[in-house]
DNA sequence: GCGATATGTTCACAGTGTTCACATCGGCTC
DNA sequence: GAGCCGATGTGAACACTGTGAACATATCGC
């Protein structure tokens, strides 16, 4: 950690690119971080971004780490918030199968630019980041999720049967919630209103678990 | 309609711009449907776009539309093939109401890039498309899902209040799994594999419902 | 037949991601 | 401590993109 920045090297220009990504992207989305547009937001020249990062989708999935550390930063709050005043331990694994769903939906409408970044976090194609965060200090959005279920599982919330894959259809109903309400027909509207779609839509896909 | 597609003035190039973006789209997604990259499979020049469509933009609009005509006709085919035998009006509706998760969902699976350009119909920010296709035989897709759910309270499978803005909990479950299957974690996985777990999460979400 | 109009082309410009030769600095070895 | 070397940032270039303006050509109404 040079406390020496020069005005030709700079201090440690990886994270502050990552860090103007951020920036960028909390008002303009995946868009609006570029090669050219980060750097300069840097102060750099476009050419530097390279000695950090392989090529443009590599800037973009540092970036997209860091909105997935925020992401789960928020559900862990939302989630320790619910499971605060909790009795048993049925009541305190449904509320934390609830904190990450509504966790998940509150950040998406707060933050929508990070949220889109957040997003490509979980593509497995070639050139997409690995679903886990390893270097973090907070566990990976998914998970909690899964955590979650094994511990409504462990308290007889749900049965084993009902264990089985249940993370893909919680997943489905919160993601899809959140991106509709982010890019799809859903944009816009009271932030109130939204609030308690999710709620619904958090409720129902649990109880659809023990059909 | 003239006839005579001389070599300068093309015969109907609005719709050939749209049959090729439609072509590009298939394997390459949204990012194919570019004016010079549309243009050059169409054999003209990219400035001749402009002619037809404000910009880039526009451009692609047309071609989510056309994109969603497909969507919307592999969603009634599906909801045909499960209404045809169901007994009481129950049973019909409830299919109804499956067939349009399920034909969303195989539509998905299917054909992932007019799926990714279909999408864009939905958003209704400056630029997007209307949801409502109006110059097509076809009802749009969310339409089909409203009637579904009408149907479905009208013949008692849900209440009146269970009805209420029903349309998200199921719009968000069956949107969310075609994302997640489509660009998300599971893409890649066992075709069969995913369709039964599209059919679970359908089931879900319906079951929820009635929570 | 002839002009008006619609449609397609050519050229140019600004912006992008990317590469390569060069400049500059920090830290290592002698 | 002197000197080099690898790491890091720069500048100029290339290919590509969307887009607008001026021009060319074909079709339609009189």
């Amino acid at each position: 950690m040079p406390q020496t920045a020069s005005s030709y090297h700079h201090g440690d220009l990886r994270v502050a690119l990552v860090d103007a990504g951020l920036s960028l992207a909390r008002e303009g989305g995946v868009d609006a971080v570029g090669v050219r547009e980060v750097t300069r937001a840097a102060g750099v020249s476009p050419a530097s971004a390279y000695r950090h990062f392989d090529d443009h989708r590599a800037l973009v999935v540092a970036v997209a780490l860091a909105a997935q550390d925020r992401l789960a930063e928020t559900m862990v709050a939302r989630i320790s918030a619910l499971t605060a005043d909790a009795g048993n331990a049925a009541s305190t694994a449904t509320a934390r199968l609830r904190g990450v769903g509504l966790g998940y939906i509150e950040f998406a409408l707060a933050e929508p630019g990070w949220f889109e970044l957040a997003l490509l976090t979980f593509d497995p194609r070639p050139g997409g980041a690995p679903a886990v965060i390893v270097d973090s200090e907070v566990p990976a959005p998914f998970l909690m999720l899964v955590g979650a279920l094994d511990e409504c599982a462990a308290a007889g919330v749900i049965t084993a049967a009902q264990r089985e894959h249940a993370e893909w259809p919680c997943w489905s109903a919160v993601h899809g919630f959140a991106d509709i309400a982010t890019r799809g027909p859903l944009v816009g509207q009271d932030p109130a209103a939204l609030a308690a779609l999710g709620e619904r839509v958090v409720d129902a896909i649990i109880a659809g678990l023990r059909a």
